[in-house]
DNA sequence: GTGCAGATATGCAATGGATGCAAGTACGCG
DNA sequence: CGCGTACTTGCATCCATTGCATATCTGCAC
């Protein structure tokens, strides 16, 4: 990697870490993109050649969680139904953004209460579904049709975005209600499609 | 009615339609907030006393269709399970209101390609689910848990939305398309709840 | 009818995100 | 070392959105 890219990597960085530091410290619609850029000692424009916009600082790793899903999709096991395979890429993508950390425990507020902030994580979260149904579809080309596998992808997502945003409403819970939460999203989600797409479909975590 | 709201109606409702006309005509982002008020011949910055932003004007109905969703809730009949309840809500809410309106199409259009516009929809569908699973949540206070329910909703909207998603994937040119489209898609994403809940069983959890 | 209280409308100014542009600076490579 | 390309940055600009102060209107009581 060269001296450039690991510079840019370094300075990408510190703006995330500036904006996770004034955004607690301020709040997210008391903190200006200006200041972020100071703190992190760039120019203020050239904040937008590393983020398209504000949001994305909070979701910097949206891609790699992506190919993370995609990954877990395309290293299935032979015996795996559509619904395993949702099962295999959530967990897989939602791994290292542990609920609980306080970190995600920020993130979370910022998205229960700023209303730009959750307009672009529906928006990732919609961009992801999308590409993992492709991959679905593409996977079980003889059992799911596009729209099938989409609406199956949709259920699934659905049902977890739902219940944790149930289970967030409050306070930060313990991470066992949270097991708890995501086996009953994923159950419910899951169950009516069974005869569906096969009978391997549930799975215990 | 007094005057006073008639006359506010009446505003109100330029302002959509001059919104809608301007959209068509100089595209989304081409039309500024001071155009569109300028149509409707008022001042720029009494707009924002009638909607709380640009993207709200896409959604004028929004109310209308969640307590057209709460309605049909609370209408069950005495036979009907979480999922028949669900069911009857979302095409409730989805066939009563403006999808049957001449701008429906370009609606979607400016969801499927403006990215604020598209944040938008996704919140106020969001908001919606919430509410929607807390009046089934009541409705079923005995079957159902707070999450369980949260859950079920999102499972249901987000196989409809996933569906719609790729049906709608393409250009949308006429308000019949969109019709079949979310017919298809409730057919494809609902199916396997209604074959479960016509065995008589509820979700299972 | 008159006049008042509260709701509305509007103009003005300011803030802050975002973008285009042009000039400056640094890096990679021959 | 020197050049071309990529990265930075300041500047001007656009536009959505908001606060504030002021004017205007409507409902209602008298």
């Amino acid at each position: 990697m060269s001296l450039r890219d690991r510079k840019r990597a370094r300075t990408r960085q510190a703006l995330i870490d500036a904006g996770a530091e004034l955004f607690e410290r301020q709040g997210y619609d008391g903190t200006t993109v200006a200041d972020i850029a100071a703190a992190a000692e760039i120019g203020t424009r050239t904040f937008f050649s590393y983020f398209a916009s504000k949001e994305e600082l909070l979701f910097p790793d949206a891609d790699e969680r992506i190919r993370a899903a995609e990954e877990a999709i395309a290293s299935r096991g032979p015996d795996d139904g559509p619904a395993d395979v949702l099962l295999r890429a959530l967990r897989t993508s939602a791994r290292d953004t542990d609920l609980l950390s306080p970190i995600a425990a920020r993130r979370i507020e910022l998205i229960r209460t700023v209303p730009a902030v959750r307009g672009r994580a529906l928006q990732i979260q919609l961009d992801a579904q999308r590409v993992i149904a492709d991959r679905l579809a593409e996977a079980f080309p003889d059992r799911l049709d596009p729209v099938t596998a989409a609406a199956l992808t949709g259920a699934f997502v659905g049902a977890v975005t739902g219940a944790l945003q149930v289970l967030l409403a409050g306070p930060v819970t313990d991470a066992q209600a949270v097991r708890t939460a995501l086996q009953t999203a994923t159950d419910v989600a899951l169950a009516p499609w069974q005869h569906h797409t096969a009978r391997g479909a549930a799975a215990r975590t």
